[in-house]
DNA sequence: GTCTATAAGCAGATAGAC
DNA sequence: GTCTATCTGCTTATAGAC
């Protein structure tokens, strides 16, 4: 049985999500989420009592949103070699029009700490990711220099995610229009698997 | 002469800076400022008519603060190993407990990008640095790889940057403790230049 | 469940005394 | 220059009809 009338709940998730995502908690209006849902005020109060508990419903959802697709990667059969290419490659197609996500994330936890309890498990997964066994084992037969799990992961993190919210930055700095910044951003996709990789290989 | 009496505008820039970058433009509250100043409400309008003043007289001078430091460094007469290392380490040193700086102008930005324009003047001077003239005497004699200047300013600011805005999310998925976040960001002043070098060295 | 109307509280801004 | 008191408008939240 098809239910043809849209669920209101899911359209003010929705509208909810692109609001606070951009604005931030302090920045997001009510009015302009019961606008972008169209619908009004009274309705949003009646599925989440207040703002604050609309609100922690997107925060605690952005997040794990976007990691099991990266967690996938990270444990499939490939090589470290094509793991590090296809996480950069998907992290960076994934933002490359979304860098507002990452910053509302890093700015929220900023504000705010606690709301790291949603996040962390959902990182959990990279930290014991086959990728890193593989990386361990690289490191036991010698293949790889000794790194440290967090050093090596939040090198990958820095170098993926940087790029995309200084994108305005960067763009007006070596005055990169739209087209040159994707040129830049494909070939980011090229020279991060190399740096990662050279900065553990043995020579 | 002597002013023992404190001047009543620096009390308010100093509160303002504080308040507002920690809880950004939208985040911050007059009062909060005021009482920060140990001044009212009224005062602050009487120095900055409204709080959008108020803001942008601070945002315009956070940025600019910190880069002389900077430029300074890349422009000394020191290697490209010594530079790498002296920037890294400052940069880290400067912002290891204040890491709410870089964040609240990532999101201010991206709230509004038009405010790129006090900043982009600051950062032309890393651009046209001595350090990056020297990356180019490098590249041409062939004892460097090519390599664009945005991909490795993006790769050094990308690695000092990151691990300093994303400490909440690096300590608790790698339980780390304050001292041992601390000897986590003193590897990373080995790490980055070493990384950054063996990026662009010709083997 | 969904709406209109309205209450209640808060934050920015001003008036005016000193 | 600095204060207290107050206003105005906006934003969240609720009441109550349908």
């Amino acid at each position: 049985m098809v239910k043809t009338k849209v669920d209101s709940e899911e359209l003010i998730l929705d509208a909810a999500r692109k609001v606070f995502t951009r604005k931030g908690m302090t920045g997001a209006r009510m009015q302009e989420i019961a606008d972008e849902a169209g619908i009004n005020k009274a309705l949003l109060h009646y599925y989440f009592r207040n703002k604050k508990q609309l609100f922690d419903a997107i925060f605690d959802d952005v997040f794990p949103r976007f990691i099991p697709a990266l967690i996938q990667i990270l444990n499939s059969d490939n090589s470290i070699e094509e793991k590090l290419s296809h996480f950069v490659s998907h992290y960076i197609d994934e933002f490359s029009h979304k860098a507002y996500i990452p910053v509302f994330i890093l700015n929220e936890i900023h504000q705010n700490p606690e709301r790291l309890a949603s996040m962390s498990m959902a990182i959990e997964g990279m930290k014991t990711s086959r990728f890193m066994v593989q990386i361990s084992e690289g490191i036991e037969t010698g293949l790889y220099h000794p790194i440290k799990p967090a050093h090596l992961l939040s090198n990958l993190i820095s170098l993926s995610v940087f790029p995309l919210i200084s994108q305005p930055l960067l763009t007006r700095v070596f005055q990169m229009d739209d087209k040159e910044y994707m040129q830049f951003l494909e070939e980011k996709k090229k020279l991060i698997p190399e740096l990662i990789l050279e900065s553990i290989k043995r020579n």
